[in-house]
RNA sequence: UGGGGUAUAGCCAAGCGGUAAGGCAACGGGUUUUGAUCCCGUCAUGCGGAGGUUCGAAUCCUCCUACCCCAGCCA
């Protein structure tokens, strides 16, 4: 097979560098950006946007830098700019030199601002909002010129610099760049550079009352960085002519380009910073880092790594076709990791006693498991076993459907790793629950099957006195429909799914997981993914379902 | 409604005039002391629709349709 048929497909937007590179465009050189704006946290869409603009300076050895977009101080803050350096760094990524903001940047575009009035290419409105709406026209209606935009190029100056300095009050002018009030795209309407806006900033502090507007700002930013490749999502594909349009006029360093790709939109969740912001702030989850959560740190939380998030996004591509991926594909990713490199081990999730009846009631052994059924490097654990065991609840079932493969009186199975055992008796209690069960095991089936002998199915076990109590949390999708921001009937909260997530407090976990470091992560088999949550105590152990198995039992 | 985009299987996605990759899901079968993993197989005479150009079209042309984005002093 030539390497042309086994590599994988190049996306456009990689088309493009190595296009740009061949052509030695840029000087050869490959700069990308991750630009978020600090007003929430890093959710999936964020992971996409970092993966093709770190991965694609990774991939061409260019370099990729961190910028907050910071020209809105009355949204942003430093908690959210500290939670996305974390997601960022978390992810694997290093960008270059320090992180950078759009603030640090400020006087410059100041600067460049006064050049462009100098040039006669902007100017100081004095329309209100209302007004300036009003002038813009719409669709089907082109705009008409503001009354101030013919001021000379002294009296903008003198209003720009008095803006600067605080004279006037928000919104009672602005600065417009002139451009072309009867453009059929509105990006191009004498758009807003500058507005006034007295409110304290986050790192600039009280320095400025003015305030670039994001079109003013991010290309010039980005021009000042010397990038070459400015990815973003497709709404602001409309705004590429401005963004060229500033680069054309103004004496920047050089000229970075602008490509749009697709957001990831993904079922079953939302990725709306507004909603999101809404489920934190009414306390519909725990937080940001709730693991039910579609953000970095949710999917963290619940028990995501860094490499699965990256091979979905991967996966996923890069294309300017609006899809929606299934949250199957998410999944799909972390058990494909995470069947690599968990360790495994058994918890009873929801124990019912098992008492073996034919075993001495003082006596106890220890088997040895495999720490991964393929992966012989990961190591062996000591499993305790005794007469008191506690299995899970569904591995019991009085009347066994066809093709049960569990335990059921008078059937025998497998407690894996250890004996076969067969249910003699079934004890319940005044209500008629299954509470315990006598059982008895076969000696000659340790370890291996004797000859010609095979019980239909295995399940997990664990000691009832040498086993680590511990809370589990079984986590499911947040909510119940495909699309829940997508419905103009139902408000997306009437559509989270009461069960997405439930606390189990009486599950037992194998003796080796005691003192389990937060994060770290295990099979628990048959079961599922898990990780031990922040929460755990030297007390109590709490895990995370990350995701369950397959299950192909139908 | 003016402008800008996008349409390939249930979902994501290759393809760039030479006869429809791959992944997810699904469905069969094999291995298995996890109903997991792994392995093998099936899954678009078809590329939004209709015409046209061509020996040959998902790829080029024409017209049509559907969906997405834009009328913040948000990003």
């Amino acid at each position: 097979m030539s390497t042309a048929e086994s590599s994988k497909p190049v996306n456009f937007i990689h088309q493009i560098v190595e296009k740009d590179l061949q052509q030695g465009t840029h000087d050869g050189r490959v700069v990308t950006r991750f630009p978020p704006e600090p007003n929430g946290y890093l959710h999936i869409g964020h992971a996409k946007s970092i993966c093709l603009n770190f991965g694609t300076a990774e991939k061409y050895q260019g370099a990729c830098n961190l910028r907050f977009d910071d020209t809105n101080p009355e949204k942003e803050s430093q908690e959210y700019i500290d939670s996305i350096i974390r997601d960022v760094n978390w992810l694997g990524y290093q960008w270059q030199g320090e992180v950078r903001y759009t603030s640090d940047y400020f006087q410059q575009l100041h600067d460049w601002a006064v050049y462009l009035i100098e040039q006669g290419k902007a100017y100081v409105c004095d329309l209100s909002p209302e007004q300036a709406k009003e002038y813009r026209g719409n669709f089907t209606t082109p705009g008409r010129n503001s009354p101030f935009r013919d001021r000379s190029v002294e009296e903008n100056l003198a209003l720009f610099a008095r803006m600067k300095n605080g004279e006037f009050a928000e919104g009672s002018c602005s600065l417009r760049a002139k451009i072309d009030m009867q453009s059929p795209n509105m990006n191009l309407r004498d758009p807003m550079i500058y507005r006034i806006m007295h409110t304290r900033h986050h790192q600039t502090g009280d320095q400025w009352c003015i305030y670039p507007m994001y079109d003013f700002a991010h290309g010039q930013s980005d021009a000042i960085e010397g990038v070459t490749h400015s990815i973003c999502t497709l709404e602001f594909e409309d705004h590429r002519p401005l963004y060229e349009w500033f680069i054309e006029n103004l004496p920047v360093p050089c000229a970075p380009k602008q490509y749009e790709f697709s957001r990831l939109e993904l079922n079953y969740t939302i990725t709306s910073k507004r909603r999101l912001k809404q489920l934190v702030d009414e306390a519909h989850v725990a937080g940001w880092d709730d693991p039910r959560m579609p953000t970095i740190s949710g999917l963290r939380r619940r028990g995501y790594t860094p490499a699965a998030l990256r091979e979905f996004c991967d996966r996923v591509g890069v294309t300017r076709s609006n899809g929606v991926v299934d949250m199957g594909m998410l999944e799909a990713a972390i058990r494909d990791d995470l069947d690599k490199t968990a360790p495994r081990a058994m918890c009873v999730v929801r124990p019912i006693k098992v008492t073996l009846t034919n075993y001495p009631a003082d006596q106890q052994e220890w088997f040895e498991l495999p720490n991964h059924p393929k992966d012989e490097t990961m190591g062996q654990r000591q499993v305790p076993f005794s007469a008191n065991l506690l299995i899970e609840e569904e591995d019991f079932a009085e009347e066994p459907p066809r093709k049960w493969k569990r335990l059921a009186p008078g059937e025998a199975v497998r407690l894996r790793g250890a004996y076969v055992i067969t249910c003699n008796e079934v004890i319940k209690d005044a209500e008629g629950n299954v509470v315990e069960l006598k059982c008895s095991y076969d000696p000659d089936t340790k370890g291996s099957n004797p000859e010609g002998y095979k019980p239909n199915g295995v399940i997990h076990w664990v000691c009832a006195q040498h086993s680590v109590p511990c809370e589990v949390r079984e986590y499911d999708r947040l909510f119940t429909v495909e699309n829940p921001a997508g419905d103009k009937e139902r408000d997306f909260l009437e559509c989270i799914n009461p069960d997405s997530l439930v606390v189990l407090n009486n599950s037992r976990c194998e003796i080796g997981l005691q003192g389990a470091a937060v994060e770290s992560r295990f099979q628990f088999e048959r079961t599922g993914y898990f990780a031990v949550d922040a929460d755990s105590t030297a007390e109590k152990l709490v895990f995370n379902r990350t995701v369950t198995l397959r299950d192909s039992w139908k």
